[in-house]
DNA sequence: ATCATTTCTTAACCCGGGTTAAGTATTTTA
DNA sequence: TAAAATACTTAACCCGGGTTAAGAAATGAT
């Protein structure tokens, strides 16, 4: 039930055992306080209205996280890759219901921990309060720059951005969840390529 | 030169010796730390480019946090009053230049913290630590909320939630300012309020 | 009180994106 | 391979917001 070492994305292993320096025994037991699980492509990690009592690993896979706006169009605010991190954080943390809907794109494997668990695991594991509170900078920072960036580009400057620095994004995400994410819609997406290439 | 207790926002002492607990001494050495200083109208208190190196304490006045798009635009992202903090805390972490101009919407007063103090009090204060986390992860919240804000309200919308949790914004901010926080010009403002009103 | 500055509104014009719907292309499934 | 499901493009129409510029209103300074 318990991951075993074999078939774990390298990156995790590097991550805890290298940056954050677990013993091998520490590492083991972390580990050990996960849960393999297999989600199928269209199929929900975490629905809106559902309180997120884990986080899990996304080991092969890829989802999309979105949200409802009132008119119930689905907004995309990213999309997760291998070595990803699911859940919804505010929900996690306050306990309370939440908005987001995390969906697999793909069949996916991700090793979930619950709450519990990861309490537990703080406890046998005081560095690991250190990736908690580095990954929290992070993700403050990652979502500052993510306004700033809402605020100063045009869409077709976010779509070219992404076209460069994340072409991957476009082998695997259809151009709908594409449009989404750039908060656009599918058709504009379309005149704004074709636009593109006829230049 | 360091503040004294009179003319101290009363929030200030309630957050550190109410909700941190700290010691009368603590406090009294933690204030000491800082250094008040005045900033008229107009005048910035940090500007993009610049490297962020202290915190300051809004005590009385407010500001505007802005950056510039590409053509010149500012495009602001916040207000910030009293009991707020003022600062680019990505350029105050990572110690590059930011991006961030912070102006001071009227005549103001601050208490300021560069960060080897700050970091001096850390030192001398474990409880520090406990604020500043818990402000990461609210901030961290605070941040993801307004990306879904943005992407599933209109800019009327916004300006209706604006009015009905912040109205004192409408005091104090020129409507102008509100336009560039909504990400609209001022003109197309003015039409939404008279529309508005025509119902 | 007067003048200057700042702020807000309004009008006219244009353009890009939303919307809908139809049609094409691609992928999946049986 | 055929049929079904999914994904993408295109066209036509409309509307709201950007842009510019001018004028009105409010605020501040002397």
């Amino acid at each position: 039930m318990a991951p075993e070492l074999n078939n774990l994305n390298p990156k995790f292993v590097e991550l805890f055992r290298g940056n954050f320096g677990f013993t091998e025994e520490e590492f083991a037991l972390f580990l050990s306080l996960f849960q393999r699980k297999y989600i199928c492509k269209k199929d929900y990690f975490l629905k809106a209205g559902e309180v997120c009592k884990s986080k899990a690993y996304l080991n092969t896979g890829c989802s999309r996280n979105f949200v409802l706006d009132e008119k119930g169009h689905e907004r995309i605010l990213f999309f997760a890759f291998e070595d990803w991190w699911l859940g919804d954080f505010d929900s996690y943390y306050s306990g309370k219901p939440g908005t987001n809907y995390v969906q697999m794109l793909e069949d996916s494997e991700v090793l979930e921990i619950s709450k519990e668990n990861f309490q537990k695991a703080e406890e046998e594991i005081p560095k690991l309060k250190q990736w908690y509170t580095s990954k929290m900078l992070n993700s403050a920072s990652a979502s500052r720059n993510r306004i700033e960036e809402m605020k100063t580009l045009t869409a077709e400057e976010r779509y070219l951005n992404l076209l460069a620095k994340q072409p991957h994004i476009f082998q695997r995400i259809p151009l709908q969840y594409i449009a989404s994410f750039l908060n656009i819609e599918p058709p504009s997406l379309s005149r704004m390529r074709n636009r593109l290439t006829n230049k």
